[in-house]
DNA sequence: TCAAAAGTGTTGCCCGTACACCCATGT
DNA sequence: ACATGGGTGTACGGGCAACACTTTTGA
């Protein structure tokens, strides 16, 4: 941040606003409705219904403009509390979102927090404007959907701003990173099953693995605890991320 | 970049300035003393003399306040440009640093940009207060030399605001993306050889490879020019970065 | 002839993949 | 008994690292 010998007086001259958008990502388990088959699990996201100026009546990411007191993640973790208390939430700045006319307003630039929850902890919300909506990753197109079977393509632009383009961009930064960092159990519960991380693996990436290959490849981060999940058929041993 | 209801006069609050910082990298030759030996790469960036407030004469970033009518990509360039005709530069995000105390005056929120040239287009620049800083990466730190002997390790907070940071957060980006992109093309100039394009992983990565291991990993990036370096011993075959 | 670099071939190891097989459970 | 998932072993193949060797040049 440096600037030009005449830029003296630096609070004298007009600036763009700025945003904080979060994507908070979560994994919804269904149960199965064949008691002899596992249960499945979805990837979901926050959004919230606006219902004021501008996209009026369209869906967006939860945000807040930033106050001069505040850092992003202070921002960030205002937001979601207003929205619904939460704690231990996984956060990592995405990028940040210049587009001169993205706000049909003013000039407003975006900082894009990518945020993750184990959803257990998620205490109802009382605003009637959030949902999660599944998010359906494939190699063509994401889809969201919600719980009343209503589709947004993000291909097609139908969500505020250029959230739709924030959303895509979130979910590649997921995949990569689920890949060589440990930013999965920022969505599993402190102790999972290596089946249920793998359905995870395969949500986001959309792709199979199988059983051995998937338990070498998570081998070294992960440790057992010493408990079984019984609710299925062959008790399945209880794992946790491995310290250190 | 949402808001909340009550936010209707979007420009009737205190805004953070917004501005951007730049991470000029490139690299330089130097000529060897033993005619008998290759000559040695250095990787430099650009750093100016402050002779303003805050930080008067410390060494920091070239930067400028972001204006209302220009996108991040669009202030990187006018100041690159106002310093040093400049022209095919790679640009990429890094990140956005917004410490409450980074700038002593008042809240102040940069947006980093890595940028890459080669340096044969480096017009001379009449700014005295611009200079190169040949960068040496090691495990342990990240070393910044003048021409003249002078030493910044970046470890100890030299440089003005928390450029010492941003230096280092990019050259962990470089190091990263080298691996597994083709941005290191973006230092190269348009024919190299494959010992040239080594060096400059080498330096980078501050890691030795050996040459028949390393054609091999580069082998479906480059391709094979009919021209040969012949300023040396052996005449070594140029390539090209591979098109499609 | 010699030092330095250009260029190529061989080998072994590690890791990811495919696939096969047995174990445990409750209906 | 059987379907389903839990869990483990084996075998193949690609990629990377180590290393050895030949070729080419100018002094």
């Amino acid at each position: 941040m440096s600037e030009n010998q005449q830029d003296n007086k630096i609070d004298d001259y007009q600036k763009p606003s700025l945003t904080v958008d979060n994507l908070l990502f979560a994994i919804a388990d269904e149960p199965s409705d064949n008691i002899r088959k596992l249960g499945n699990k979805k990837l979901q996201i926050l959004l919230i219904k606006r219902n004021y100026e501008p996209f009026e009546n369209c869906w967006g990411l939860p945000g807040a403009f930033m106050q001069m007191e505040e850092s992003f993640l202070e921002t960030s973790t205002r937001v979601l509390n207003e929205k619904m208390k939460l704690s231990n939430i996984y956060f990592e700045q995405l990028y940040t979102f210049d587009d001169i006319k993205r706000d049909p307003r003013t000039r407003v630039v975006s900082v894009a927090y990518l945020a993750l929850i184990n959803k257990v902890n998620v205490a109802r919300s009382d605003d009637a404007n959030l949902c999660w909506f599944t998010v359906e990753i494939s190699k063509k197109q994401i889809v969201l959907n919600d719980e009343h079977g209503n589709k947004i393509d993000l291909n097609n632009a139908q969500l505020a701003f250029d959230h739709s383009k924030i959303i895509r961009m979130g979910v590649e930064r997921l995949q990569n990173k689920v890949e060589y960092s440990n930013i999965v159990f920022g969505l599993m519960q402190k102790e999972f099953t290596i089946a249920e991380l793998q359905q995870v693996f395969e949500l986001i990436l959309d792709k199979k693995f199988t059983k051995a290959n998937f338990e070498r490849k998570l081998r070294d981060k992960i440790e057992p605890t010493n408990q079984y999940r019984t609710s299925g058929f062959r008790p399945a041993m209880l794992y946790k991320t491995k310290e250190n």
